[in-house]
Parts: structure tokens; C-alpha cells; sequence
DNA sequence: GATGAATGAGCATTCATTCAT
DNA sequence: AATGAATGAATGCTCATTCAT
């Protein structure tokens, strides 16, 4: 049962340290600009060694988008827990999202692509397409949860479906949030004429003003 | 002076033309399959005369975007014009930006192309960029200025800066579109389980999200 | 003398399963497109077990080719033994290679592919190269010896120098099957215009040419 | 009417040259071997001309067996217009195939090549597979010719089906040259002994041995 | 002996860009 | 100005073979 096992290990860390290596890559390249070949002298093995482990480059993208977007609801997971109002949840995902995001930009990067593939016909099936998506699904339902505890608790209105009230605060985080990235990279080409709006300044606001806007008035 | 002016004209026409060529390929292929070649066929001229009105595939793809902010823009002023409190102004501005990009959906390809591409060192200074970051800043202004109005005629709350103000919004309309759009195409692989949303209903329930935290309580 | 003697008819044992699963793969995949993956894979040995039993990918192709041509000739041989005339033998060994390469295609195929090897310069030695070359060799003396049985009983005319006759009747029949092969594969692409023929009737008259040409008229 | 023409004229020019080199290369290396990039090296071109010229490498294979079918099939139809018997066409004919095979020994393997080309499913239709089908018919049909000359001129017996005896003479004849030159080139490892037969003799005896077959005897 | 993970040379094909005419 | 033939760098992927365990 050990020697399996250890190399069942060995295997998995050699993926991870492949999809390390590719997270490197994409940082320093952006999404597009990565090859296989970078990605495979980055990781210290063999291009061929690349296909050993992922079918194709789009899966290694995949791989880590997956692993993303499960940091991300580890993350999201541990304010579910706390003992809060359901506005004040909403809040802290909304916070917990952004500080992910600033800590790693390159995921953003992924989630993206990811929904980029999602547009090809090509990407059919793969279990890590199904996890991706089971992943984004995930990340919805905590912001789901956390909108019908507020309504339980009453910090919320129960104006609104829950589930499309989830929806519109994740695209709308989504959106602001590329946003602010863009206004940081390319100094001041974007839509604000300077960077005046720090993107956490930015994010905090869209939380006060969803708030504002949930919250139950007497 | 005549001479110039009619080849002048006779430029712009062709130029003009490349670009419907371009936005034909790239609705049909999308933004990244589109070549080259199959603009230039398209546009029924050769290959190399595409170089002799853009410097390059991504200043074609620049002027599409440039064209499509342009005519977002003229849609918008219009809405400015209008008689109409603040907050109804906004609630315009929304329908009328999702309007166009429901009409135009490879303009919203463009757009995001072009906020990728400021992404990248590569494309410093050019007329075409200047341009669209214009158009960006201008699309801007007109939320900003709707906000002021709403403040003035005090049919909006004055608790935020205008800025900030929109550039949340600005923001936050764009990531649902996105989310919204890949739901639409992607069947049900996005944040929402089923395709229970449709996008209007959603940018509907969006902006009345925001009328209601923009409104002045009495 | 018996420990070495069970291991080496277990290593035989091996070898000759490694074969069976070679010929699945090249009768389902073809020459060219068979991989080692996919034999070891059917041969439930690890890819590094080939190449225990044989040095390379031709090498288990030539022993494809070996096997094959040692079951043809077993056919032959048998058709050597029976109490005809020449005349009838060189019909009859016809009939055999027919009926042997209908059975087994994938056989044809492998002989094909030794010929073509030996057009390069690369496998020069081996034992097994020694015995295809061998097996071809024999086969073509059962054809000289039917022939030569022929001339005595006086079936056949002695005009001609048996092993001349031989090898042309040999490469006449593997150019005739050769063809109809095609035929039968690609439809109507052949020199044939349409699949009017049938491999067996094709073979049916050559055989019968031949006869009319060997026969001693009185 | 002069430009045009040029321009078409020089296209066709680059076209052959490119055609030859393939045939440079293919008779050094083998059809197998031969890599594009030494095709466009021999042909003094950049490999993406290559591209301009054929889709794939298939075609340029392709456009080999093309030229070598019409220029065998010029060398046939002059035989065709000979005031012989058709007995003495079919020797000539052989002959005829026999001196350009020898002549050209990589046209051989290009016909073999799309032969093999034909068995798999890729290369459905393309004006090139046509016309080498059609050489191929074209070729068949001279030999069927000359065979109902013969049998009109009373010189070949009219026992068999002129379409089914020229199958069987065509295939045939290619199995002899190819047998023959394998020995040729792979020394003594072919069926025959040693090299005791030359190819010129085999074919010699074998079409007088056919010959002997269609003679129709008083 | 047996394994199978790792290797890395090899290859066809694409496409933005240039430049002689 | 317009053309379009030519370029050639770039890249994802395959697969026979090796070798440490």
C-alpha cells in the first residue's frame, strides 16, 4: 500500500510543480505569449514530459485555472463560516475576492482565459473543464448562501432573487475589478482619466453601494 | 486644393472599407481566428495595401474599436440631451449601452481587445490608441455627468464622488455583459447553473440595483 | 538444465505474444500509424518490455514479416508434397498465396514493409532480417521446384530457365494482389475503372494465363 | 494580354522548380524521409513558398506522381499510334513502361506512394488526385487498347476480357519491376538468390511469356 | 527481468510583415 | 498607390528510445 502510494506522490508532485512552473510562465508572458517550451524549461523537464501530464497546452491553462479558482473558494469557504450578518458576509467575500486578486493577479488572468474557452467548440469535456466550471459554480453558491442568510436575518431585502442578485454581484465584482487592473497596468489609458481610484478604493465603494442598496430599511 | 481633397476622400473610403472588411471577419471567426488574408479578400484589396492604411494587425483591430466606442458615444450623448432627471439618465445610459452591444457584439469583442492589448508593453503612443482611450474617457464623462445631474436635481444620493461613481458602474455593467454573454453562448458552463437569466433581465435587475442605492430616500 | 530451460520458454512465450499484439495493432491501425504505445499497451507489457525482445520498431515489424512468412510457407510446403503434375502445382500454389493473403492482409502488408526496409541502408544485420531474406528465399523454391517437377513430367515447356520463370511468376502474383487491393480499399481509384473485378477472379485468370503459357502443347 | 500571362507563366515555372527539387529530394532521402524543409531548400525557396504552391505535403507528393503518370503516359500513347500488330503493342508497351521505370526509378515510388495515399481516408478530392486517377485509367486504357487491336488484328487470342487481361498484365508488370528493383538496390536479399537476373531480362522473359499466353495459335 | 516516466529531436503548418514590380 | 508573391520565425504536438528504480 506505501509504494503505490509514493509513486502516485511523486506523480502529482510533478504536476503540480508543471503547473507551478506555467503559473511562472503566464505571469512574466501573459496567457498568449506562453509556450510549451518556456513552460517546460521554466518547470525543468522535457516538452515531452509536458503532454505526460496535461493532453494539451489549453489543459495546462485549465489546470491552472482549476487550481485557482479552488484557492479562491478555500478562501471564500472560511467567511461562510463566520458568525455574521448576511450583508456583512456579502461584504467580506466581496473583500476576500479582491485581496485574492491583488495577491495573484496571473489567476484573474485564468479565470478569464478559462471563459475564453468556453466560447471555442473545442474544449468539450475534460475533468478539469467539468471542476472549472464546478468550481465557478461553487463560488456562486457563496455568494448565494450568503445573500438568503441576509435575507433570513433580515440585513438584506428580500426584493430579489437570490440567485440572480449572486449573479449580478459576481459580474458585476468581476468587471470592476478588471477595471481597476487595466487602470494599474496601463497607467492612465483607461477609463479614468488618472489613477485617482486605487482599485481597493474602487471595490470598497461597490460593496458600501450594494449594501446600501440590500440593506433592509426599517 | 481640389486634387488632394478628392484623393484624400478616396483614402478615407477605402480605409473606411478595410474596416467594415475587418468587423465582418471578426464577428464571423472572432478576434482571434481572423487573418490577415481574410480581411484583405474581404475587403477585396490586396494584402499589402492593408499595411499601407495600418501599420499593423492590431492598429486594424485598434480602428475597429475606435469606430465602435465612436458610435457607442453618439448614443450615448443623445441620452444626455434628454429631459430627464439624473437617475433616469442612468437608467438610459445602461439600456442604451446594452442595446449596443446586444446589436453589436464583436464591438465588445473589440473593446476588450483593446483594453488587452494596453495590457501588453508593445503598442506605446499612436493616434489610434490616443483615440479610443478618448472615446473611453469620453463614454465615461457622460456617467459622470449623469451622476451630477442626479445630484443636482437631487434624484440622486450625494454621498459619493461622481468619479468614483462611475467608474463603478462603468465597470460593473461591463462584467455582467461579459458573464452574461458567455452564459449565452457557453449553455450552462458559467457561474449560473442554468440559463434561468437571460441578459436583459439581468442588466435590468442590475440597474435597478443601482437606482435604488443611487436613490435619494427622502 | 530444467530452471533455464522454463525460462527461456517463458521468454519465448512473451515474445510471441508481443507479436500477436503487433499484428492487432498493425491489422487495426496500419504500418505506418501502429505506435509502440499502442503494443505494449495491447501486449499488457510496459513499453520497455519491447524493447527487451526486440531492438527497435522494425524489428518487431520483421518479426511480423518472419512469422508470416513462415506460416505462408508452411502452406506451400504442403502443396509441394502432393501428387500432381507441375502444371497443377504452380495453380495450386497460386490458389494457396491467394487464399493466404485474403486470410491475412495484414501479412501482405508486412512483407511490403520488409521490402521497403531493405531499400534504406539502416538494418543491415540481424537475425531476423537473415531470416525473412531466408523465408522469401524458400518460397521462391517452391515455385522453381513446382516448376522444375513440371518440365520432367513434361507438364510444363522447358523453354525457360526455372528460377527466371519463378521469380516472375512470383513478383507477377504480389503486384496483381497488390493491386486489387487497392481496388478493393479505395473504391474506384485504381487503374480499374470500376471494381468489376474481383481480387479472385483476377488471380483465377493469371493463374490460368500463366498455365496457357506453360502448358507443352503436344 | 501579355502581362497576365507572365505572371501566370512565371507561377507555373516556380511551381515546376519546386516539383523538381521534391523529386531531388524524394530520390536521395526516400518518399518517407523527405522533409519539407529540405524540398524548400532545394528549391532555393523559403518554406512557407512551399505553402503558397501546395496545401500540403501530400499534394506536392501528389503533384510528383502527377508529372511522372503524364510524361509515362506520352511515352505510352506514342505506342498506341504504331502500325504494329497488337501482340507486338503489348511487348512494346512493356517495354516502354520497363525503360521509363529504369529511367526514373522515384516515379516508381511515387505511384506507389499514391497508392498508398488513396488507402487511408485524408486525401479526399483535390483536382490533383483526379488527374492522377485519370493517368492511371489513362495508362490501363492503352494497354486494354492495344489488347482489342490484338484481338481485332487476330493476333491475340480472344479468349479473355480485354479490360480484366490488361489488369492483369498492368498489375503484374509492377509487381515484376518492383521485385526486380528491390534486388537491384538491396543487393542479394530479395527472393533471388543473387542478383543472377537483371530486370531488363526478367521483364523480357516476362512479356514474352505473356506473349506466348495471347498468341493465338493456328 | 520488468517497468513506465522522462526524454528531445523532429516536423508540418500558419501567418504577420516586407518589398520588388 | 496598389499588388501579392515570398518570407521565415514561431509553435504545438508525436513517438521511438532510454534508464533509474
Amino acid at each position: 500500500m506505501e509504494k503505490p502510494s509514493r509513486k502516485e506522490r511523486e506523480r502529482k508532485r510533478r504536476r503540480e510543480y508543471i503547473i507551478d512552473a506555467a503559473e511562472d510562465v503566464i505571469s512574466k508572458e501573459g496567457f498568449d505569449n506562453a509556450t510549451m517550451d518556456e513552460i517546460a524549461q521554466k518547470a525543468e523537464v522535457a516538452k515531452g514530459t509536458l503532454y505526460l501530464h496535461f493532453k494539451s497546452k489549453a489543459m495546462v491553462y485549465l489546470a491552472v485555472c482549476e487550481r485557482g479558482s479552488s484557492k479562491l473558494n478555500a478562501e471564500l469557504a472560511k467567511v461562510i463560516t463566520e458568525n455574521i450578518t448576511g450583508l456583512k458576509m456579502i461584504e467580506r467575500l466581496g473583500h476576500t475576492y479582491l485581496k485574492f486578486v491583488l495577491a495573484h493577479p496571473h489567476y484573474f488572468q485564468a479565470f478569464n482565459y478559462y471563459e475564453g474557452l468556453m466560447n471555442d467548440q473545442s474544449t468539450y469535456s475534460s475533468e478539469l473543464v467539468t471542476r472549472c466550471r464546478e468550481n465557478a459554480q461553487e463560488a456562486m453558491r457563496y455568494i448565494v448562501r450568503a445573500l438568503q442568510i441576509g435575507m433570513q436575518d433580515q440585513s438584506i431585502v428580500d426584493r430579489y432573487k437570490p440567485e440572480e442578485l449572486g449573479a449580478i454581484i459576481w459580474g458585476a465584482s468581476k468587471g470592476i475589478i478588471n477595471m481597476a487592473f487595466l487602470n494599474q497596468k496601463g497607467v492612465d489609458h483607461g477609463p479614468m482619466k488618472e489613477a485617482e481610484f486605487e482599485l481597493e478604493s474602487l471595490i470598497e465603494n461597490f460593496i458600501q453601494l450594494i449594501s446600501a442598496a440590500l440593506l433592509k430599511s426599517k
